[in-house]
DNA sequence: CCAAAAGTGTTATGCTTACACCCATGC
DNA sequence: GCATGGGTGTAAGCATAACACTTTTGG
């Protein structure tokens, strides 16, 4: 009853910026997923997974599907990062780009179900490929998406999501110097924590023997609303 | 040379939510800009300024575009603050809101060159008309900005622009107050106010003298960069 | 027994908050 | 001259940071 006869309409696509951690050459280094791109434009270009929006899909949904044809059945936490809308970001014409960001555990996408097999591949946020020199506008994408990882880290309870259900404080404290690139107190930082996260709390009988002495194992457990 | 042929294509619609301060019965009170509908769906009903994103224009600029044509010529900050898409937003189909915010100051809109006249109001946003039975989801919308403002307000320079280009430290003070619903110290608050902002400083030889004894006057300045 | 990493306790430091007090004006 | 709001100085309190020290294991 409703029906809108000829609204001027856009293409939409959505842009994904997934996120995980794994140790590289000085530790651990912040990794982003990128594909190359096959058909034009841009062809043979990295570029952030992407696609359009379908006609009766959800954004978050879409954001999801993309990700997940890259990684397999790995778990992940996803945000609305910003719309993108640039005249000039898509050489076909006009397209609007309202890009996530992803969080997802060290080791996923390891032995991803990659469709595309081959041609997706983590690269240290630090070192992109071509000097950044990617596809459409997704080096500025990926650029906004670390800000926002970075300023809401140490308020926000997202760097659970770049961990093992249960880790040991040196372990989450890796995580925030990685991202942050400073160094915290090892003896001040879980203090920190466990007052600045009602849901952090240790796991009671469980140790983790993998350093000297026994680490006590920690488990964050989002706080009802 | 590389035209889409037939992209699936939602149709894009922009909101904005125009905040102001003015004095209502208790103090100072956080207006929103609302319009009244005249066309279905929610005919009659009050609704954000809003409309169709045209096929070259900036997301930001026909967020401009709108609020001008409510407010007349008045100065504002604006910025881009989510992508709204449930499904059913729109009865008439699939919509993509792309929600902005904006800052003016307390005199703004008062003698507007309002087109569209007698149907443009200031709201304050603890006593929506109806109940908050906006159009849309359009008392989401709001919400989500008013969150967004209390939450920036303490780092980013956001309340500046809710004042004129000069202000006294009580005038900076109501402001806060006003949208963080506390009371500030006011002997702390100005040094409080200039340790966090740089660009924040007294002009030299003006004074207020309206209250008793006259009050220093203060600018703020961006940074650059 | 020694090295290495986990974990505890205590002190120093600096920022925020509270508040006592003085100042400049209108009436 | 006195009530009112503007403004300064200072001390208490609190949270963070720094660090000495103990604990628990592997080798």
């Amino acid at each position: 009853m409703f029906e809108q006869a000829s609204l001027p309409r856009v293409a939409v696509s959505v842009d994904v910026v997934g996120f995980r951690l794994q140790s590289g050459e000085a530790g651990l280094e912040l990794q982003v997923l990128l594909v190359r791109r096959l058909p034009p434009p841009f062809a043979w270009q990295w570029a952030l997974p992407g696609g359009v929006l379908g006609a009766d899909e959800r954004l978050a949904a879409c954001a999801c599907r993309l990700l997940r044809e890259r990684t397999g059945g790995a778990e992940f936490y996803l945000e609305q990062l910003y719309t993108f809308d640039a005249l000039d970001r898509d050489p076909r014409g006009r397209t609007l780009s309202v890009a996530y960001y992803a969080l997802l555990r060290g080791d996923a996408g390891e032995a991803p179900a990659e469709r595309d097999a081959a041609d997706a591949r983590w690269w240290p946020v630090r070192r992109l490929p071509a000097g950044g020199m990617l596809a459409f506008d997704h080096a500025q994408v990926i650029r906004a998406a670390h800000e926002r990882l970075r300023g809401k880290l140490d308020y926000a309870p997202l760097a659970f999501h770049l961990l093992p259900a249960t880790f040991t404080m040196t372990q989450l404290r890796r995580v925030y110097e990685a991202i942050q690139e400073r160094s915290y107190d090892p003896t001040n930082f879980p203090r920190a924590m466990l007052a600045r996260f009602p849901g952090l709390a240790p796991v009671v009988g469980e140790r983790d023997r993998t350093s000297k002495r026994p680490a006590r194992v920690y488990r964050y457990e989002a706080p009802p609303a």
